[in-house]
DNA sequence: GTGAAAGCGCTAACAA
DNA sequence: TTGTTAGCGCTTTCAC
């Protein structure tokens, strides 16, 4: 048995094609009467319209792309979530691409942008020609990074990582720090080392030793975190540039002998929901992924259609103090 | 200016808009001068066949649905990764939901299944009645799961459990373990407890304690630890649903003044790429996520179609022995 | 409030 | 090898 069409409904319904669209879209203009009638054969043979008819004829996918770096991370998980519960409310879909898995991400990129009403684009993982052809044909939103004339949602990392390096440099007094995590591909992990120069600079300090290169993954901490133990070179504090580089730090470190935050601070960025809970309690700043998700996606979505005018939109972070810089964190000091 | 439209090119190439529709099809059966010829136009008005109206005209979306639980874990992007791998051979795309997210997923369930040619769903996140409702509309293959009359993609959790709890009693002698990430909602981790119960049975052996009942990510198992911790009641073995809360305890119980392995046993489940890199190196058993994802999603596109005879395919999963379990690791030993 | 008719951009018989 | 001609299922003026 077929799916029945618009046509079916009509003519079981005595009326026309026209009506039935009207009452599926609830269009108010509908004689209750009509619309009763109709409402009954649609239950009765099981009408749903087809999402295809539908896109041809309003010229709409119903669809945001999301191109981020890599499918893992709880950051990613949260930037989609955020994208996702805006796609609900509007009834589209979120399409995601990872980028990292493709060799020639570029037409991975242009397929899915031939797919969707507009993109979201991670910062660092398309090229800005790239964006520059496509960004004529939808709307573009790049979050995490900036592009001429494309709208941005991000938030101001250099100056939250000198706030945090500040508490570790003026609060606890130490002077030997080192940044875990650098990334030149990503935008946001560039900011954060920058503020931890910036922020070391305006006290006179100098960095305990070159930035670690490195991914931004937890296993990518642990990692780092077996080298530093075999190269006996742990600073008195790590600067890492996300959460998930500062769990893998801790879920590694003391493993191997060294006490957080006694021999040695570590401090991330992101504020995840795991680092609430990791031993010792993880000094961070709150990064509001899921917002960003949410601004970018409805930025996006109100743009297709009608053109927008491009903006910077900077969502507020902030800086929370828990127990691996060295505080006494609120949960040890409500126990004790 | 407007996007140009088969029409245009045939035009201006002075052929039929079959004949451009052949080349942009590369069907082998259009002579080279003439593909020449189109394809230069093609090329000079920048002309990209619409997906709407080919999708309509093809009754296909070109698109793959994916319902996860949630949207989060290396897991889930295992899983993602590869659903993904084989869409970018076929030329898809995947559409991914959470439906932990919304309040009334099936509606999002069912709007998912009209934008999408076949769906890959894991076990316990749609209801038996509505995968019977869907699945005369389209191909749906369960993963981690397993429902009546639909093909299926899966491992053997309960023997594979079976073997590690066996490691556990017979090389290391424990006979005081605990199961942490009962979960009813998940097949999957159902499977799991139940060879962790049986083979505590064949040893003669009964559960230190309850189950312990958690979600099943990193935050739950640091949770869980402190909880444990607080408890005082700490057994030999922690035998874990999963990695994720294998490491949540790994990343808690040294701050908390566990020894691991030597005042606890930890193990998980699925070899996540962060289980080689903690400390202690977990002992688990290899799942195999990503091909999971590959062979869910190959069965499902290859059934968009036509129809296809419903199969369970079971992958083999593999113990990897770590050194969370007591053994020296292969890393230690090579070391010292 | 309702209907008729013209597409949206493409593919796919079928004919030539 | 190429062209003609119907649709695919829906929305949307524009009359009535």
């Amino acid at each position: 048995m077929k799916n029945p069409t618009v046509r079916d409904i009509a003519r079981h319904a005595g009326v026309s094609v026209a009506t039935v669209s009207r009452v599926t879209k609830n269009d108010p203009k509908v004689a209750p009467a009509t619309r009763d009638r109709v409402m009954a054969v649609i239950t009765e043979l099981q009408y749903r319209p087809s999402e295809l008819g539908r896109a041809l004829a309003t010229q709409r996918h119903g669809v945001l792309g999301l191109v981020l770096p890599g499918l893992s991370g709880p950051y990613f998980a949260e930037l989609m979530s955020g994208a996702e519960s805006v796609t609900l409310r509007t009834g589209s879909a979120v399409l995601v691409l990872g980028t990292h898995l493709r060799a020639d991400s570029g037409e991975a990129v242009r397929r899915l942008a031939s797919r969707t009403d507009a993109l979201v684009v991670v910062g660092g993982t398309v090229s800005e020609e790239l964006l520059e052809e496509l960004s004529p044909r939808l709307p573009i939103v790049v979050v995490a990074g900036l592009a001429e004339g494309l709208t941005s949602v991000r938030t101001d990392g250099v100056t939250a990582v000198r706030e945090l390096v500040e508490h570790l440099i003026v609060e606890h007094s130490i002077t030997d720090l080192r940044f875990v995590g650098f990334d030149a591909s990503s935008p946001d992990a560039t900011a954060r080392y920058q503020g931890f120069q910036e922020s070391l600079e305006s006290h006179g300090l100098v960095e305990s030793a070159e930035p670690i290169v490195s991914g931004l993954d937890t296993v990518m901490g642990a990692r780092a975190a077996r080298r530093l133990h075999n190269e006996g070179t742990l600073p008195r504090a790590l600067v890492c540039a996300n959460d998930e580089l500062a769990v893998g730090m801790i879920a590694t470190l003391p493993g191997l002998g060294h006490r957080i935050p006694e021999n040695v601070a570590v401090v991330g960025f992101d504020d995840l929901a795991l680092a609430a809970d990791v031993s010792p309690t993880l000094t961070t700043v709150h990064h509001p992924v899921f917002e960003i998700g949410v601004t970018a996606a409805e930025h996006a979505l109100a743009a297709a259609g009608r053109r927008n005018e491009p903006a910077v939109v900077t969502l507020p972070t902030r800086l929370v103090i828990r127990e691996s810089c060295g505080c006494a964190g609120e949960k040890e000091r409500s126990r004790f």
